[in-house]
DNA sequence: TCAGGTACTGACCGATCGGTCAGGCATGCT
DNA sequence: AGCATGCCTGACCGATCGGTCAGTACCTGA
């Protein structure tokens, strides 16, 4: 079974990736990895320092554009901040669905590695602008059903293309964060 | 540690909910559920054939009332259906609030277990009536996220009383499935 | 020709998983 | 007194997990 493939890197991660959106990251073992791209899990070892990594550099695209995002934010209050964070986190959602769609719900546990401290707070302060930096709960629940509607549909849509996924959740994403009368 | 307790199945029960919610049902072991209620791992399986089992019986009556709510989906088509959908499925998601919880973004690994096969047909009947039985892919978006947004939403708010969430969930359900012009 | 780096392998490790099993200890019926 | 039953235990099982390690085949530049 010895070939020897330098793209074997990209290979991996493009597999990690594959199995991660099917069986999560908890449930995807080395193995299956390996098995994936016909190579041995001592080989995922050899290129990556171990499992964490190998989520932490399948992630950080799009890690590095919620931060950019994060940044944009700042400048805006009220529903200035609703409307940049909606459209910057549709376009996030729609762009890196694949990597989104892989975390399926195990955000919580994985956000509480240290690796992934950061993306906590910057999702906290999204929820905020989304809410309208409002303290209202309706504004918070509003604002997290978003959120988290955006992140878990976008990966059920892999087949249809941006320009057709992204004006639509945009458009749910505006009507649900309407200011109640 | 001998400690002779009859109630110790619902004391599981109520402690396998309480582990799942934080740690997933994948992330929690039969050992962590033990360990919470003081008896050994033996003992859990004395009361439940295994742990799909234990699951199975947390997450019946929210199964049971998923379940007649899809009977009363039967008898509505259009908006009238949205409305029905809508105020049923948001009521489900209060009163359920944390076994829903609990699945976590696992909902697509555990309904491809036999157990929860109807389940998933349930779902996309919900999912249909949410988007007016329209085809569209706007309308199939729109539902989806409202759908996944309430179920990731209703965990994060255990604090808050059942009369106030529901009516926000309910507001921000019906203002993002309101129909595009 | 040969040293050295790159890319990889198979064997192995300790830990933990879900699950099994024989037995023990109260309690209550006969 | 004897025995069944309900509830639970500790020891143990095979499988699998993430991760380590010594060794090896191959390529490259000196």
């Amino acid at each position: 079974m010895a070939r020897p493939t330098p793209e074997t890197h990209a290979e991996l991660l493009a597999a990690a990736a594959r199995r991660f959106a099917v069986t999560g990251y908890k449930g995807t073992s080395l193995q299956d990895i390996a098995r994936e791209v016909g190579c041995s899990k001592a080989a995922v070892l050899y290129h990556f320092a171990n499992k964490e990594a190998l989520l932490r550099e399948l992630m950080a695209p799009a890690i590095a554009v919620l931060e950019a995002l994060d940044a944009r934010l700042a400048g805006h209050t009220g529903a200035a901040a609703q409307r940049v964070a909606a459209e910057g986190f549709v376009d996030l959602a729609v762009r890196f669905r694949r990597e989104i769609a892989l975390l399926r719900g195990e955000f919580p546990d994985l956000l509480q590695q240290p690796a992934f401290a950061h993306v906590q707070q910057v999702s906290e302060r999204l929820i905020d602008a989304f809410a309208g930096h409002s303290d209202r709960p309706a504004a918070r629940i509003a604002a997290l059903v978003v959120l988290a509607g955006i992140a878990e549909t976008c990966g059920e849509f892999l087949d249809i293309p941006d320009e057709e996924l992204r004006p639509a959740l945009l458009a749910v994403a505006l009507r649900a964060l309407e200011p109640t009368t």
